[in-house]
DNA sequence: ACAAACAGGACCGGAGGGGTCCGCTTAGTC
DNA sequence: GACTAAGCGGACCCCTCCGGTCCTGTTTGT
């Protein structure tokens, strides 16, 4: 299912609402206004601050503070951020040794066009695109979408 | 890190192979083949027949055999057979009742012109595109790209 | 009738991620 | 200068999901 993991989702939600103002905001403040578990907020703003997405400010009065603005964050840098470098699987380049037999293998390294197709499609939208989605809703899609040719198989066409 | 599952990747491994002769294949040949475990094979080519990329002869003398041609056979397609339909989060359209406090959150389904765009990536190449970028190395990416921004942040760049 | 192959499950073990907690450091405030 | 409110970094546990295997039908050529 290409299933992102939950905490990238919490990140989007703490950083939407840490543009609500300009001001720092405390990681417990942010917590009761979303919903979101204090720690697991905590986690998800370290990870923001060490890549670079927000600022924090230590001490009595600290907080963190969004470092750009939301039009400026692509959801690929949270998913960096979070997630880690964005991998589709273990035999993309780098990390040679993880496969058995890729020597006889026939796909050596060929996701790697599929991922960098992802990355751009997801360094094209920004969060300030997906605030924006939930306002206008059903919008069609911002930025070309590379001809989607329209749901080959899948009955049920689920399309999430 | 957007980890899509191994079985994927089995599964393309799986059609290429298939895609050398029009015969019809067996499971345990593929596998010695390919050098992926028998019962691993049998199941990805099962979850294959079930999407319809695959034709699958029962009886003896049995075996798989392509339905489309390589060329027509978008890697959406193959994700969404193996690991069921596209959904990055919990929280997108369909589940409703998944999320906690989902009346609090300020994403509520923001992520579906994210998943949009992934599926249309991911519907403009082809497993041919994916075969070819192995012989010519270092090919320009087919599809247009959608301005990727090059790299906001993480100064490791480990670009996979 | 036999054998070879697919179909459709059940089943199990390990890895990974969500979630929590604790001790330490920093910096305002009184 | 002491206190306190915050972030920082890491360790930790538990649960879920996925990879991988196996078994019992069912089909069909020989
Ligand atoms: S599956 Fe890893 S190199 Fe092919
Ligand atoms: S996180 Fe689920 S609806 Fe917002």
């Amino acid at each position: 299912m290409l299933r992102l993991s939950k905490l990238t989702d919490y990140a989007v939600v703490v950083l939407v609402r840490l543009a609500r103002c300009d001001e720092v905001q405390t990681a417990p403040g942010i917590a009761t206004a979303t919903g979101i578990p204090e720690p697991t907020v905590s986690k998800v703003l370290k990870a923001l601050a060490s890549g670079g997405l927000v600022v924090s400010q230590r001490g009595a009065r600290g907080g963190y503070r969004l470092m750009r603005s939301l039009n400026e964050v692509a959801v690929s840098a949270v998913i960096t951020a979070i997630d880690g470098p964005i991998a589709l699987t273990a035999c993309v380049e780098g990390s040679v040794g993880g496969c058995e037999a890729e020597n006889l293998c026939p796909v050596r390294g060929r996701w790697d066009p599929v991922n960098e197709a992802i990355q751009s499609a997801l360094s094209a939208i920004t969060l300030a695109d997906m605030q924006e989605a939930a306002m206008v809703r059903s919008f069609p899609l911002v930025l070309e979408p590379a001809r989607l040719e329209s749901s080959r198989l899948d009955p049920t066409r689920a399309v999430s």
